[in-house]
DNA sequence: TCTGGGGTCCTAGGACCC
DNA sequence: TCTGGGGTCCTAGGACCC
């Protein structure tokens, strides 16, 4: 017997839970996005059915190009708390596994198993998923959560697949670097001009040289990541917010500096709200505003002292809002606050179990 | 492709202090 | 006083992920 990792993934999650409700929709080329209105312009899709992908569309596209791609194809509003339902059902589901479980988002989780069959181990969750939620899944098998990761990753569709120290270099040493979890297009771009583009000269590379061009805690851990190494322990504690954040894109830009004030203001107090609801104290106030075309700029500001006073938030992001130059149109406004974390060395309900 | 919303973590530079 | 070096805190921005 020995310890595995786990990850299974909840194939097309959100597309899936709707076909659930919508079972006339099955085979259809289906997009899940804002208010589900192809027409609105700054909305884009959430996910697509296989069908949609197939016109080339997916997830992150603008609804508008969605519909020019595909207009036979239906478009469903975003429902958040029908997928967090959804996603309670499975998890409590992966719980009744002997295994220890870590949420990872609505549709991911990393399992934590002893076994020395963890290829059966994973056909039978697959298998009690699909029967008691109706829900598909990829499970992935690595001796890393990162290894498990890109596991699942290669096991879709409802695959389940094995990816350890053992055959890391056989399968990942001819990938790009973007295959990695954690590095993205901007990274593996800047690896390319240095000469690193796969993973196994990522692996080659030299950690100083890394260092150098990626800071100190940056450089070396690509090279980590393209050896593939990772973090083993499985945490099941509910994972604590280190902050929390509202923000709105509108359809038709703001000019007005007063409606600019009170929109912001709205923000501050819905954040304000979310943290007091949630016991958390707010330690820090950020203001985001996107600027027509696409400008981003953020100002921020600690409090003198940790609060869930929403009056407090509120006049503290209008007088950070006074330190942007507003001349310009506004085509998103957000407000986002740090929080202060629970002491480490006192009990807490989640620790007291 | 005219580009959502909600998160996390890291880095660089400036201020300030000794 | 023309000028070192280190440490810490704060802010703005970037990159990544789902």
């Amino acid at each position: 017997m020995r310890d595995w990792i786990l990850h299974v993934d909840l194939d097309q999650f959100i597309a899936a839970v709707e076909i659930l409700r919508h079972p006339e929709l099955r085979g259809k080329p289906v997009v899940v996005g804002g208010s589900g209105d192809p027409t609105q312009p700054r909305t884009v899709a959430a996910t697509a059915t296989y069908e949609a992908r197939e016109h080339g569309i997916h997830s992150g596209m603008p609804l508008r190009t969605a519909l020019k791609r595909c207009p036979e194809a239906i478009f469903l509003p975003s429902d958040p708390p029908a997928y967090e339902a959804a996603s309670a059902h499975v998890m409590a589901v992966l719980r009744e596994f002997p295994v220890r479980v870590e949420i990872w988002g609505w549709d991911e989780a990393f399992l934590g198993a002893t076994t020395d069959d963890p290829e059966t181990l994973a056909a039978t969750i697959r298998q009690t998923v699909r029967e008691r939620t109706q829900l598909s899944c990829s499970i992935g098998i690595g001796d890393n959560k990162h290894q498990a990761k890109l596991a699942s990753g290669l096991a879709k569709p409802a695959g389940i697949y094995r990816l350890t120290s053992d055959n890391w270099a056989e399968i990942m040493n001819d990938r790009p670097t973007d295959a990695l979890w954690g590095i993205g297009a901007k990274i593996s771009k800047k690896l390319a001009a240095l000469g690193l583009h796969t993973v196994a000269e990522l692996a080659a590379a030299d950690p100083t040289h890394l260092a150098r061009h990626f800071g100190p805690t940056n450089g070396p851990w690509y090279r980590y990541l393209a050896l593939g190494k990772g973090e083993a322990e499985i945490v099941t504690t509910p994972w604590i917010a280190r902050g929390h954040s509202r923000e709105t894109t509108f359809q038709h830009d703001l000019t007005d500096e007063t409606d600019i004030a009170h929109h912001v203001a709205d923000l501050a107090n819905q954040v304000a709200h979310d943290a007091r609801e949630a016991g958390r104290d707010i330690t820090r106030v950020s203001v985001k505003v996107r600027f027509t075309p696409f400008l981003t700029r953020t100002r921020q500001s600690k409090l003198p002292a940790p609060t869930t006073d929403p009056a407090t938030i509120q006049q503290a992001a209008l007088t950070i809002l006074t330190r942007f130059d507003l001349t310009r149109p506004v085509r998103l406004l957000g407000v986002a606050v740090d929080y202060t974390l629970p002491r480490a060395d006192q009990p807490t309900l989640d620790t007291v179990e």
